[in-house]
DNA sequence: CATTCGTGGCA
DNA sequence: TTGCCAAGAAT
């Protein structure tokens, strides 16, 4: 038997110097400039950036990216601040352990790095909620050090070129493209900022998932994928994520003009966030229901809410009281109160 | 190495 | 409607 020969890593050496300094020419004239993170080299910009793209669409982003600096901006204020205002300036957003982690690693800069981030990729990326990638993309732009991302767009636009065959859902894999991503670097340092923006760029635009306008491509005559008219086929990754389904029942309690909330656990789904009470089913709704008023919970239509990896489907029973009992712990709260408190957004949608 | 984390947009 | 995916990291 013998074994597929290794193409990819010969054909990264022999376009380490062409690629890198095609695609910085062409992020120079035709890339993004005008991103508000891209008006700084402040790590403190640069970072909270880099941590609300993490598998998060630039449109999303722009809002809340402005929100956010305007309550905290600087890095010590949002380290100072209470994690339940980072929760809800970042409520809607989605992947909230990032903002848990935001809310450390902020600490941490000012605890332990005299509140300065540390200027290099490698200190990055031991700081909370900055792993491999997102540290060389902060490095790259702020400190214009020689460290290679590896996100989505790279792992396409590189697939594609080396016509990387090796599946990315195996960690085995994935570590040969970074040495490959590394070999592909720019050798001036003068141009990573460029390089990694162009990187992004490309994937984002030219290079994007369905249909690749390669005809545009700067690099298109160096593309192994463009030279088979495969680009499509590339990145290979199967997917074994198997999406499952669950059902609960949501309790929507008034009592004049409050709402009862409670806060979930600092692990697992929505972690921190505040929600209405969840039921395993309507039987025991109805009588946690019925230890609080004599009237029966009116149901609401169903909120089918998709997360990564199951569906979930949540059936809301709206229940007014007389008088304001607490079934547990939580809070009654006020609706001009709401925006105070981190909700997930199928809740945020039903009480609005 | 596999799983677990949101949300909105798109074909 | 359904599935896929977007500037990934932590466990």
């Amino acid at each position: 038997m013998t074994p597929t020969p290794d193409t990819s890593a010969a054909t990264a050496t022999a376009l380490a110097p062409d690629f890198a300094l095609r695609l910085v020419a062409w992020q120079r004239q035709h890339g993004r400039h005008a991103l508000p993170w891209q008006q700084t080299r402040d790590p403190y910009r640069v970072w909270l950036s880099e941590i609300m793209l993490q598998q998060t669409q630039v449109t999303t982003v722009l809002g809340y990216y402005q929100r956010f600096l305007e309550r905290f901006p600087t890095v010590r204020e949002l380290a100072d601040a209470h994690l339940d205002e980072v929760l809800a300036m970042w409520q809607g957003l989605g992947y909230y352990s990032r903002a848990r982690n935001l809310h450390r690693c902020a600490q941490a800069v000012r605890d332990q790095h005299g509140g300065a981030f540390p200027p290099s990729a490698a200190q990055l990326a031991g700081l909370p909620g900055i792993g491999r990638s997102t540290a060389a993309a902060i490095a790259s732009f702020c400190f214009d050090e020689r460290a290679a991302i590896l996100d989505g767009n790279v792992k396409r636009v590189l697939g594609r070129l080396l016509a990387f065959d090796g599946d990315l859902a195996s960690s085995a894999q994935e570590k040969r493209l970074w040495r490959h991503a590394e070999t592909l670097l720019p050798a001036a340092e003068a141009d990573m900022a460029a390089y990694t923006q162009g990187l992004m760029d490309l994937g984002a635009s030219l290079c994007s998932t369905r249909s690749p306008q390669c005809l545009l491509c700067p690099v298109q005559d160096l593309c192994e994928a463009r030279r088979r008219g495969t680009a499509e086929q590339f990145p290979v990754r199967t997917r074994k994520l198997k999406r499952s389904r669950r059902e609960h029942w949501w309790l929507w309690l008034e009592h004049e003009g409050r709402i009862w909330l409670e806060q979930r656990p600092a692990r697992g789904v929505w972690a921190g966030l505040w929600t209405l009470p969840l039921f395993e089913d309507e039987a025991q709704l109805l009588s946690q229901a019925r230890l609080l008023s004599a009237q029966a919970p009116e149901p609401l239509p169903r909120i089918e809410h998709a997360l990564t990896h199951f569906d979930w489907v949540l059936h809301p029973r709206r229940l007014p009281l007389q008088q304001a009992a607490r079934p547990g712990e939580g809070a009654w709260v006020a609706r001009e109160e709401l925006p105070r408190y981190a909700l997930p957004a199928p809740l945020k949608k039903l009480l609005g």
